[in-house]
RNA sequence: GGUCCCAUCGUCUAGCCUGGUCUAGGACGCCGCCCUCUCACGGCGGAAACAGGGGUUCGAAUCCCCUUGGGACUACCA
């Protein structure tokens, strides 16, 4: 086997996304070990950007991609690389491939090869290419050339076993092993007429750029894991070092490979990393909930900061199954993240989305938005979920919980309950938490009644929910006004011939 | 169809390479209890897995083979 590059010297690794769509969770991982082993190792990380295919590739993909990768704190040492800024890199190295007489046109056509690869299948053979065109003559090649036949360049496989430098896949041998035979002469360009290269295609650019940029460990989705070895001909054809491959196992969701094809179609579960960020998930929650897909850091601890990360990574520690993409698990992570924020950092990530809902109060203050952020925040698992959470703290219930409104309005006594309550509290000063607690538990002793039972019509009065924070801190952050004038609203409606408006 | 990869609780996984310490550990989810003005948080406890069959061995989740199951690739995409 050839030797690794990566044998003594420092890590060069890269992330390598076409820009044909957004950056999804799958990709981020992918970005995630990358950047984590070049962390871990003190080595370099590449950002290249895979636009050959110029007829999907968007600047507007682009950009969403640097962007998702910033947003998750995947910072890179060098690039962006655009390949398509290196045509004349890839088009001296088809010439190098040429003189070497590594590859050769072929002429037929998609169609004949569709025909071909049908043909084979049906007789139960390896749909590879027959290598037809390897038969024809210099004279029948230059005169197809010169009457404008239609041509693509094929590598030359050499006959004989290969074994790539797998350190994962690699079915319990050394390495990832393989009778080239098997690959195909794969094509390396696109199609072109007289007798130039035409445009050069993945195999054939990821290999030039992985050998010229150094890369000295390649560790992408296994659905490359076939692409490896063609890629270690093409590098070996032009004598370069070999980098060593780790091929990641996939993502998963409902039993297929996620993928950005699946699009965000899902509202609630979208695979997009910008589409996760505006539903409020937060970046280190997602990448310590990826970072969980197919790796571990011991038998104990999931919620991992970005330092136990880079300090614990190892490519030793991959998965090799498949990983199936629990939603519930990262809404639990993302819960936790939000849980344990510091509260002036947790307040400024929550602000947006309160304004986007239209949810503002600048009359009172930042330091109350702070306070009442901190009075849900327990409730949320996403930043999206705290417009709705604390919607009754800026406007009236219009509607209360039907549940409650049964359980607690319908109840004989309820009026004189809430009106001798808000008797009480217009009297309490100051309205603060101590005051309030003998304010209510007073009524209660005066009713005969437990705590709860005066402190639950209180709470659906003034919220229009079963559940909310705890009552004398919802109340302050209310106000006493505030408070006194919902309790009378509620009376009013549970007195009116209409009856209690129910959500 | 061909080639290849993979296989521990429902899910993410530890353990597997270097067989015995595994009556298989943790986490999410689920169930129960506690805390409690509700919900949530938190605490405690519970149910829950080595896909099946053959070997090798004194001994296998760990090594080998087969079966089954899942997946990827099979483009003049990446």
């Amino acid at each position: 086997m050839t030797n690794p590059a990566n044998a003594s010297q420092p890590v060069r690794v890269r992330f390598a996304p076409s820009p044909t769509g957004f950056l999804h969770v799958g990709g981020a991982r992918t970005a995630l070990f990358n950047w984590l082993y070049a962390k871990k190792t003190g080595g370099t990380f590449i950002l290249r950007i895979e636009d050959t295919d110029e007829a999907r590739s968007t600047d507007a993909s682009t950009d969403q991609i640097l962007e998702s990768m910033k947003w998750l704190g995947l910072d890179w040492d060098e690039g962006p690389f655009f390949q398509s800024q290196r045509w004349d890199i890839y088009e001296e190295h088809l010439k190098k491939l040429h003189e070497g007489g590594w590859i050769y046109p072929a002429f037929e056509t998609a169609e004949e090869l569709e025909a071909m690869r049908k043909a084979a299948m049906d007789a139960k053979e390896n749909p590879i290419y027959n290598r037809a065109a390897l038969k024809l003559s210099p004279e029948e090649v230059q005169a197809k050339i010169a009457a404008g036949e239609s041509y693509v360049w094929r590598f030359k496989c050499p006959a004989g076993k290969i074994t790539v430098p797998e350190t994962l896949m690699t079915g319990g041998s050394a390495g990832n092993v393989v009778d080239s035979e098997e690959l195909g002469d794969f094509v390396v360009t696109r199609a072109t007429t007289g007798g130039g290269f035409g445009k050069p295609l993945y195999n054939l650019v990821c290999a030039v750029d992985d050998a010229l940029m150094g890369i000295t460990n390649v560790i992408r989705g296994v659905e490359h894991l076939s692409n490896a070895p063609r890629q270690m001909l093409l590098m070996q054809a032009w004598g370069y070092d070999v980098p060593s491959f780790t091929h990641l196992p996939l993502i998963m969701k409902n039993g297929k490979k996620m993928s950005k094809r699946d699009g965000d179609a899902d509202k609630l579960f979208p695979v997009s990393v910008s589409a996760r960020r505006d539903l409020g998930y937060l970046p280190e929650a997602t990448v310590n909930f990826i970072a969980l897909l197919g790796w571990s850091m011991d038998r104990e601890n999931d919620l991992l900061t970005r330092e136990d990360l880079i300090a614990n990574f190892s490519l030793d520690g991959l998965s090799k199954a498949n990983a199936n993409f629990d939603e519930d698990k990262y809404l639990y992570i993302n819960g936790w993240y939000i849980r344990n924020m510091p509260q002036a950092e947790i307040a400024e990530r929550v602000k947006p989305f309160l304004e986007k809902e239209g949810l503002v109060a600048p009359e009172r203050g930042n330091a109350w938005l702070a306070n009442i952020i901190e009075l849900e925040r327990e409730r949320c698992k996403l930043l999206s979920e705290f417009p709705e959470a604390l919607r009754y703290f800026f406007i009236a219930p219009a509607t209360y919980e039907e549940k409650g409104v049964k359980k607690l309005f319908e109840k004989d006594g309820v009026t004189e309950l809430l009106d001798r309550t808000a008797a009480i509290l217009a009297e309490t000063h100051p309205f603060d938490a101590e005051h309030l607690e003998g304010a209510l538990r007073a009524v209660a002793e005066e009713k005969g009644v437990g705590f709860g039972k005066v402190a639950q019509p209180i709470r659906l009065a003034v919220t229009g929910r079963m559940a909310s924070p705890g009552l004398f801190e919802v109340l302050i952050a209310l106000g006493k006004d505030e408070c006194l004038a919902r309790i009378r609203t509620a009376i009013s409606h549970i007195q009116s011939s209409e009856g209690v408006p129910v959500a």
